[in-house]
DNA sequence: AAAATGATCAACCGCGGCTTC
DNA sequence: AGAAGCCGCGGTTGATCATTT
């Protein structure tokens, strides 16, 4: 289906926005809220798309933008969410107050994904063969078993759950319209059947073809720190028609092999980054990926993941 | 001092999904 | 049911500043 450009209309400016601008749009939308974007640089005065004023509201003007470097706990969250939901700017975003997908994006591209790629520990293409990142599937069989298992689990117990909870109900001539089963939270389940499941599915019947050395053993630090993630064939299709430049869709993030041959340029990398990546996969917890970080990570697969059971967030 | 090169980031573009009619 | 409109997202571009040669 066509669509009308928003953008390309005469008369409309385009490029940077100059402090008058910036001042009617703030004005504006601090009396009116922003409503439509489309009819908004009408009803204000400005000579924009209102594509164009909806970006720099939501990158540059709003009150709550948090302005200045990214703090160490902001880049280890980013790196963490990137390997779980990959190139989701937005869902990234969502779980940084104050930071804008669009700020999040560059700073992965400019900063996070060099510092990943010197240390060797991210793989641009994912169809990458070298023993990296064949050691980098290995691990995300690994870790999709464990999330299966870790799954199963999950809902023999909550099936436990549901059971008694039913036989309570009979005999006390309850109404048996269940769901008062108000389950906990179970954050294994909802991974499984999300999209994060899914592509850990996938990728273990990815790799099942693949033929592993029998000495790839990983500590389970380490695998905790690798993870492949893929998107769902959709979006990996949309990413690939879309893009030919950068690597799109989840990159591979291997742990530290000496296959890489970056030993080298491993010295390059700050002291910070490295710890960063130190920091990656030490949780105390069994679920190195998500160490300490499953509260925060919550509301993000509570609302952003296609959970398909009627789990209550 | 000036040109070349690299890094950064604000802004644009085009597409997909959702909603409305 | 499907066409049209709108919004938001992710990828890309280009201007600007910093650094190197």
């Amino acid at each position: 289906m066509g669509r009308a450009p928003c953008c390309d209309k005469s008369g409309l400016k385009k490029g940077p926005w100059t402090p008058e601008e910036d001042k009617i749009l703030v004005d504006y939308i601090q009396s009116h809220g922003h409503g439509s974007w489309r009819s908004l640089p009408k009803l204000a005065g400005l000579l924009r798309c209102g594509k164009s004023c909806r970006l720099r509201w939501t990158n540059y003007l709003r009150p709550d933008i948090k302005r200045g470097p990214f703090t160490p706990e902001e880049q280890k969250s980013i790196i963490q969410l990137h390997a779980i939901v990959g190139n989701k700017w937005s869902t990234i975003a969502a779980q940084l107050p104050g930071r804008t997908d669009n700020e999040i994006k560059n700073f992965w591209n400019t900063h996070l994904k060099k510092r990943l790629l010197r240390m060797g520990l991210l793989h641009p293409d994912p169809s990458d063969t070298s023993p990296a990142a064949a050691a980098s599937r290995h691990m995300a069989q690994w870790e999709g078993a464990r999330l299966e298992a870790e799954a199963r689990l999950s809902r023999e117990s909550l099936f436990a759950h549901s059971a008694s909870a039913a036989a309570a109900a009979a005999v006390t001539n309850l109404s048996v319209n269940l769901p008062p089963l108000k389950p906990e939270p179970d954050f294994f389940l909802r991974i499984w059947n999300s999209n994060v499941g899914d592509a850990f599915r996938k990728t273990a019947a990815a790799s099942a073809t693949f033929e592993s050395s029998p000495e790839s053993s990983f500590t389970r630090q380490s695998s905790a720190a690798v993870v492949k993630t893929e998107p769902p064939p959709a979006a990996r299709e949309e990413t690939e028609s879309k893009s030919c430049v950068t690597g799109s869709g989840p990159p591979v993030v291997a742990g530290m092999d000496d296959s890489s041959g970056s030993n080298d340029v491993v010295d390059d990398v700050s002291e910070e980054s490295y710890q960063l990546y130190l920091d990656f996969g030490s949780g105390d917890d069994d679920l190195g990926l998500f160490g300490g970080q499953v509260g925060a990570f919550s509301s993000l697969f509570c609302s952003d993941l296609n959970v398909e059971t009627s789990l209550d967030c």
